[in-house]
DNA sequence: GTTAATTTGTTCGTATGTATC
DNA sequence: TGATACATACGAACAAATTAA
C-alpha cells in the first residue's frame, strides 16, 4: 500500500474504510474486519487503523463494541414523541414503507393498571390488541394496546385490515385524537420481544407507556411498546410548545 | 398462623406482607423470602403465597424475577422531560433532597459531535463537566455537559459551590435558559456507570442527549445523562404544550 | 460453570517530522 | 539557530469484555 504524502496515514485509511462502506462493501450492522486484520491489510500499526476508526465513530459511520468488535452503525429512526405521534406519517415522512401487524387480540377484563390508564371501572372488558411495527420489513416495535370494548367493539377486524389503528379510529367515527403523555423506561427484552424485534437479547428495549384521548378528553387508548433500542431513539421536541409548561 | 373467615387466604397473606413493606421489614429494592419460605412461614401452600405475591406485583408494589427472587419494588422517579425541566425541581418537588456533585472538569478542543451540538466551530475550545445527580443520596442520573469555554470560563468552580448549573448560569448573568430538544436511548450502562450510579451491571441506563439555549435562542449547552434505569422513568406530557406540534 | 481464545481498550516508551516562537 | 510543542506512527504489554469450547 502506498500512501499519499501530505495527509496523515489514518486519514487516508478512513477513507477507504468509507468508500467501502458507501459501496456496500460492509452494510449497515455488518461486521468490520478485526483491527489486527485491516492494520495488516493496510501495512500499518494496529493504533494507526484504530485512529481511523476513531474518527470514523465521532462521525457515526461506525460504532465499536469492546470485545466484540466494529460494527457499521445502522441509521436510527427518529422517534417523535408529540401530541399527533403517528407511527405510520413517523416512517413514511422518512421515506419507508410503514406496516403494522396484528399478533393477536383478546378481549378480557381490566387489571388494576389498565382501568386506572383508561379510567374505567375495575372489571370492565378491554380489548387487548398485540402488534409488530415495522418500516420496510424491519421491526422497530412490539406494542399491547389496551382499548375500551364497549366503545371498539370488533375493532380488531378492521385494524388486522387496516393495519393502523388511526384507521380503525376513524371506522368508529372518531377521527382525531391525541397523545396525552409518555412515560419512558429501559428494560432488558423478553425472550418473545427479542424475538419478534429480531433484536439481540443483551441489547435494551425501550419502552413508552402512552396514554390517548379524543377531542373531548376521554381516553380511548392505553399502550405499552416495546422499541428496538439497535433501531430508534425516540425524540423529544420542546421548540414547538408553549414556552410555560 | 389463623386465617380470618369471609377472606381469602391469599388476600389476608397480602395484606401481611404489604404490612411488612411499610413498616420497612422489607425496604425498596430488598429481596424477599422466596416463595417456599414464605409459604412455610404461613403455612399454606406456595400456590397461595404466589397469589398473594401476584396481587401486589400488580399492584406494583412487588416485582418478580424469575430465576432471582421477589423484590420490593422501588418507586420510579419521574423526571419531565419539559422546555424548563430542572432537576433540582422535579426532586425538591418530590419532597427529595436534590444533590449533584462534580467529579471532573476539563477544557478541551469540540469534537465533531460537540462542535455541532454547540454550534461553534470545530476545535473551538469547551468546557466539559462530569456530575453524579442524586435524590436523598441515592444516586440517579450520570451526566456529562459541554458549555462554550469563551463564554463560561470557570464555571466549573461556581459549580462545584452551588451544585447547580441553573445558579451557575446565573452567576454569568444568564437568568433563564430552556431546553430545545431530547432525544432518548438506552444502552447497557458502562462499568464506570454502573459503579457510579450503584446499578446492577445487567438493567440498562436510559440515555438522554439535550440542547439548551438561552433566551435569544444561543445553545449555551449539549448534555448527555445516564439515568438509573432501576429508579428513574423519564416523562413526557403533551397536555400542555400547543397542538400544533 | 469454567476456561481459553478472541477482540477492543489503555498505557507505557520510542522516534520522526513540522510548525512556532 | 535553538527550544519547544504538537501531531503522527510504531512496538510491546496488559486490562477488560465477549464468545465459544
Amino acid at each position: 500500500m502506498e500512501w499519499e504524502k501530505g495527509e496523515a496515514i489514518w486519514k487516508q485509511i478512513g477513507r477507504l474504510l468509507l468508500q467501502d462502506i458507501t459501496a456496500g462493501v460492509y452494510k449497515p450492522g455488518d461486521k468490520l474486519p478485526t483491527e489486527n486484520e485491516l492494520a495488516k491489510r493496510f501495512g500499518v500499526n494496529r493504533h494507526t487503523v484504530r485512529s481511523a476508526i476513531a474518527a470514523l465513530t465521532e462521525d457515526n459511520v461506525m460504532r465499536v463494541e469492546q470485545g466484540r468488535g466494529t460494527f457499521v452503525q445502522e441509521s436510527l429512526m427518529d422517534y417523535t414523541l408529540g401530541s399527533r405521534t403517528r407511527f405510520s406519517q413517523i416512517v413514511s415522512g422518512r421515506h419507508r414503507l410503514p406496516d403494522k401487524t396484528l399478533l393477536s387480540s383478546e378481549r378480557e377484563k381490566a387489571t388494576k393498571q389498565v382501568a386506572k390508564k383508561l379510567m374505567v371501572a375495575r372489571d370492565e372488558k378491554v380489548i387487548k390488541l398485540e402488534s409488530v411495527s415495522q418500516a420496510d420489513g424491519i421491526a422497530l416495535a412490539h406494542s399491547i394496546s389496551y382499548l375500551p370494548a364497549l366503545r371498539f367493539k370488533g375493532i380488531e377486524k378492521v385494524f388486522a385490515e387496516t393495519k393502523s389503528l388511526t384507521e380503525a379510529f376513524k371506522y368508529f367515527g372518531l377521527n382525531d385524537y391525541t397523545r396525552k403523555n409518555t412515560r419512558i423506561t429501559a428494560q432488558m427484552p423478553s425472550k418473545r420481544t427479542a424475538e419478534l424485534l429480531k433484536q439481540a437479547k443483551n441489547k435494551p428495549v425501550l419502552i413508552t407507556e402512552s396514554v390517548d384521548v379524543d377531542a373531548t378528553g376521554k381516553v380511548i387508548q392505553f399502550g405499552i411498546t416495546h422499541f428496538a433500542s439497535e433501531r430508534v431513539q425516540l425524540f423529544v421536541d420542546n421548540e414547538s410548545t408553549s414556552p410555560l409548561s
